[in-house]
Order: C-alpha cells, then sequence, then structure tokens
DNA sequence: CTTGGCACTCGGGAACACAGAGTGCCAAAC
DNA sequence: GTTTGGCACTCTGTGTTCCCGAGTGCCAAG
C-alpha cells in the first residue's frame, strides 16, 4: 500500500517543505529530486499518501503539505539523526568548559541550543533526586535566624532562611550542623528523610525545638524542588516562525514552568531522543510546534532533560543532532565537576 | 508659544491615541474631552503642537501622534503618577511575601510586575556592591577540589568549585576558613580585597599555595559579578504590541544582559523614579519601546533597578505607579529578611 | 502501472473605485 | 486678536473585480 517510492516522495515532500515553507507540487518535487517517475506517477502517488493521512493540502489545487502523522513517519522511518560539523563541535565544547558553576553550566548550554537550533531551547535544571548531599551548612544570621544551606555532589546549593523558635548560642548550632553532616553526607536525597528522622531523640531535649524547626526546613527544601527549575532562551527565534496558533500562546506557555515541566519531562524514558509533534503535544496552546528532548547526565544516572521547541515544520534531522550533542558535551562536563 | 490649553491638547492626544491606538483628530478630541472650543480651534493648536515637534501625523490628513519629545512633556508635566488600587496593593504584598529566598524574591517580583503592567518585566539581582559578608564556607568535594561558598547578608550566595594545587586534609580547610571567617566576617565586599591581601602572609608556608588558590577564586568571583545578574519576564505582552522596530530586535535585545544592564542602569540617580522614551534609548534595536525603571533596596542603599519595557506608546501614569509601587514592596521584604 | 494530455479550480496579486476621516485655509463673528 | 463655521482637498484603507498561473484529478493511450 505505501511502498517505498511512496516513501521516497514523503521524504522529498518534508524536505522540500521544510526548506521552501511552501506547499510542494507534483512538478516540483519530479525537478528537484531525481525520482525517476513523471509529475503524474508523483501525483497517484500523493493521492494514496493523502488518502492515508500523510500530507494534506491547504486548497484544492495547491501543492502538499506533511501533516503531523506525516512528520511522524518521516522522523521514525525516513530520517537519520545528521551528526554535527566539527567546526561546531569545537564550539560547543570550548563553550561549555567555562562554565563556573550549575548556573553557569544551565544558562550557557540553553543559549548554546538556542543559536545552534535557532530555535526556543529549554534546559531544566539537573534533578535533585538522583543527587546526594555533600554537605550541611548553618549559618547564624542573627540570634534567632539563621541560614540552612544544602550542598549537592551536582554542584547544586539549596538555601533558605530560617526563623528559630528561641535563641540559641552557637555552640548548639555547631553541634547541630556536625551531627546532620555525619547522619547525611553521601546520602541520596531521596533517603535524607529517613535518615534525620531519629536525630531529633539523640538530642538533648532543650535542643529538639531547634532541630525540629531546621528539619522541617530541611524536608520542605526537598520536595519544594520536586517542581524542578527550568530556563529557556532564544524566544527571539520564535519571532519570525508562524504558527498555527498565535505566538502569544507560544510565549504564555513557555513562561509556565508546569507546562515546561510537561514538555520535556512525560516520558518513560529519560534518556533516549524523544521527538513530540504538533498535536501529539499534551499542551492545546501549542498546536503547530513541535518538540525535541534528550535526557542528560552522566552515564547510568539521567539528570534532567533538555531540548528544544519550534514549528513543526522543523528541520528535524539537523535539530535532533544538536540536541543530541549538546546532551552529551552537558553530560561530559557534569560528569567531570 | 505653548500656552495651558495647547498643553490641555497635548495631554487629550497622548491619553486618546493610548487608550485607541488610533491618530486622534481635531474633531474626536472636542467629543470626548471638553476642551470647551471648537475643533477648528483645536486644529489650530495642533499645528502649533506639531510645528514645536511634540506631535506628527503619520500621513496627510490623519490624525495627529504624539512624538517622542510629546510623550517626554507628557511624562514630565502633564501626568501624576497612577497610584495602585488597594485590592492590588494587598495581591502585592502577600505575592510577594511568601518568597523563600533571594532567587524566589525576584522571580516573584519580575511575574508580578510583568503580570500588573502586561508588559515585559525586567529585575537586576540585588547588587553585591553594598552587601557585606556573612558567612564563607569551605567544603572538601575530594581530595584535589573543594566548593567554595560565599554567602551575603542580602542572602545571595556564591559559589565556586575550586580545583587545588595538591592535596590538602579537612584540618588545613578548616583553619582557613576559620580565618577568612574572621577576616571578612561583616565586611563589605568591596573591601574584601583589601582584608585578605596579607592573608597568605600569616599562615605557614606549606599553607600558601592553598591560601592563594582560593583566594584568587574569591576575588574572581567578587569581580566576575560585576556585570550583574538580570532576569526578565513577560515576553508574551508584547506578541500583541507593534513597534516601529521588529519584535524579533527586541526579544534580542531581552536576552542580552549587557544591553538590558544599560537600560536600567545608565542614570546617576538610582532612587528615582526614571523613565526613558523611545530615542533617547540607548540602543539603537529598541526604537518604539519606552523604559520605567526605579531602584530598590532599603533606605538609603540602593541595591539594583528594576522596572518595565514596553511600546513607547503606553500608559504612562499606570505603568510608573506599578513600578514604584512594586520597587516599595520588594524593598521592604529584603529590609525584613 | 506509468505517462501525457486536458479541463477545472482556486488563491493571490494588480487595477480600480470610493467612502470617510481629517486637514488647511479663509472669511466672518466674537 | 482669537475663535468659529464652511469648504475644498488629500489621503488611506477597504471592497470589488479580474485574471494569471500553479496545481490537481481524471482519462485514455503506451
Amino acid at each position: 500500500m505505501v511502498d517505498d517510492r511512496k516513501l521516497a516522495v514523503l521524504r522529498a515532500i518534508v524536505e522540500d517543505y521544510v526548506s521552501t515553507n511552501e506547499p510542494v507540487g507534483s512538478k516540483a518535487l519530479a525537478d528537484r529530486h531525481n525520482l525517476g517517475v513523471s509529475p503524474a506517477t508523483i501525483r497517484n502517488d500523493m493521492a494514496v499518501l493523502e488518502e492515508q493521512g500523510y500530507i494534506a493540502q491547504p486548497h484544492t489545487s495547491a501543492g502538499r503539505v506533511p501533516t503531523d502523522k506525516g512528520y511522524r513517519l518521516f522522523v521514525d522511518r525516513l530520517s537519520q539523526v545528521k551528526p554535527l560539523s566539527s567546526a561546531e563541535r569545537k564550539a560547543i565544547e570550548s563553550f561549555l568548559a567555562g562554565a563556573v558553576d550549575i548556573d553557569d553550566v544551565v544558562m550557557r548550554t540553553v543559549r548554546l541550543l538556542a543559536q545552534l537550533t535557532r530555535q526556543v531551547a529549554v534546559v531544566q535544571y539537573p534533578t535533585l533526586t538522583h543527587s546526594t548531599v555533600r554537605h550541611v551548612e548553618l549559618v547564624p544570621l542573627s540570634e534567632r535566624r539563621l541560614m540552612f544551606v544544602l550542598i549537592t555532589n551536582t554542584g547544586r546549593v539549596e538555601q533558605r532562611v530560617v526563623e528559630l523558635p528561641n535563641v540559641v548560642d552557637e555552640q548548639r548550632v555547631a553541634h547541630l550542623r556536625a551531627m546532620l553532616n555525619a547522619s547525611l553526607d553521601g546520602c541520596g536525597l531521596t533517603s535524607v528523610p529517613d535518615k534525620v528522622a531519629d536525630l531529633p531523640e539523640r538530642l538533648p531535649p532543650e535542643d529538639r525545638p531547634l532541630a525540629a524547626t531546621i528539619l522541617s526546613v530541611l524536608l520542605e527544601s526537598l520536595v519544594d524542588r520536586h517542581d524542578e527549575k527550568i530556563v529557556f532562551a532564544g524566544a527571539a527565534n520564535l519571532a519570525g516562525a508562524d504558527f498555527t496558533v498565535g505566538l502569544r500562546d507560544v510565549l504564555e506557555a513557555l513562561e509556565e514552568q508546569v507546562v515546561l515541566m510537561r514538555l520535556l519531562g512525560e516520558t518513560s524514558d529519560l534518556s533516549a531522543l524523544t521527538v513530540r509533534i504538533g498535536s501529539e503535544n499534551p499542551y492545546t496552546g501549542l498546536q503547530g510546534t513541535s518538540i525535541v528532548a534528550a535526557g542528560y547526565g552522566s552515564g547510568d544516572k539521567q539528570l534532567a532533560r533538555l531540548g528544544v521547541l519550534g514549528p513543526t515544520r522543523m528541520d528535524y534531522p539537523v535539530t535532533m543532532g544538536a540536541v543530541r550533542a549538546v546532551a552529551r558535551y552537558v553530560s561530559q562536563i557534569l560528569a567531570a565537576s
């Protein structure tokens, strides 16, 4: 039903449409690609492809345009990820290598990806879930207030100001700090609640209110970050593109952390390169856009995801290549630090 | 030459144009505002105002539109800042009060401001220049690597990973940490370089390479942040507006930290509410946009600036009111913590 | 199954006309 | 001197019509 030649026609349609942004007709196809058959034959094939739902025509007597289903087939079976040029690789490497801290890594990554793909890049901060406690610090700010700082092995720093129930001296704080570090050092963030559960009992009664307060802040800071931070860049690249939906909607979606999370996150396999095309998208405000995303993180431990968002009519092979490459380099950088 | 009635006409033109987004003619003015004179008289006045450069007509036989100079006069002499409704104040207060750390304060502020003004909000992170050292922490990560953390009294945390020149034991690190804290506690960031200058000399020779490495990172982290972090939100609000320049240029400018810095920063008086209209703008990519900015920070010490960016055709009294109010509330919040 | 031929269909651009809003100017009125 | 009504003029934007051309679907022949 859909033989090889028809697939070749579909591929040609996608490629031409992506590069010209105009519905492509049978004659143009016969000219630009040497398919070895006449326009009439191509027309027949196109009629079948349209029947099957892979392409559509905006109006009668216009060329054909790929549907979401058509892009899907193209991505799954007709294209292969295009690797980056070595110049691009070099550029990525040197650009990411200059990062000084985790914020900087994320910042540079998102900008790099936006520039590379000329689309909107989205990067999720490395999740805390898989990281471990490197150090806990308690810094007295005043008599009844201290700052709680949690440092993880991924270089992430969580900080909270804590109001204390009563005045405490530095001695006690130092003691508590030592105990916390002894209990938690190297411990996975998910197991923190267990580890500290019995801690108040091991303290003299007069220290327990203090410990309880601090622990509640500690635990809270862990669950708080369950909805992770996400940043994006390259909104300017949207300016030219035209979506079926308004530009405004897309920008609004981008500023909603929750929506972004779902865009990147809702997938069973973190590590795979996933593509979500047009209507496959969970969010109605983003019809007409596609997302290409990949997980990053060192080896088996996937830390988080990153990707780009662009019009459905995008160059998938190139975009996928860029996303995959950046994900790999970021993983390297993070593994090294 | 430009008497009171002409000023009233100018004010009316600005107000009408801002609310309708259409060039305003003499008849409409006479109808909507009771200026007590006939359209013909208004026409004469408009001719004079145009002569003076306060208004212009897009084409012959179209209504008039304020020029940048016209807006400037309006802002300086014809309008007064419109205070927020008490409901809005309440909303601001409760929204900002929930912030947990400095990042959260900035994030909430910028979103709040964007929502309130329906324009693009820009917030500069509190500058380090006026803040003082609260605590320095050195956390060993591995034998030859440690994390350096600097906590300031504004709740800001700077972190760096430091590669060490040679293997050091915890003892020495602890000692150095104690010395650093003793030297720097409460010290203004600008005076840090002086304070630590002689520190290596006070150490045993074998510790000096370690100290030197850490100090260089410390000093570097101070100057690095001289170009401050800036965030923006509300890009979606640009979608509807039309600028004389393309939307793309505006978005690009917004993603350039340096440009944003200059937009907010280049002003002699930090505390005043400043308005920069259209061509008064230092950046050519932002013709057709205006910036309303204010300083924030506790009392005499201005920490940084925040503001909004929108089309030149904006409602200045309302926008100025919102910016001023938010700046005040943020100052309160920061002063309290 | 493929191909050339052919009639048909629309979308989009060019040419054109026209209504309406707004102006500038002038002479009369205040 | 300033204000006002009247009036001719000038545009822009919109709607209409028309036509070209790209592209299609179908059919009969190869």
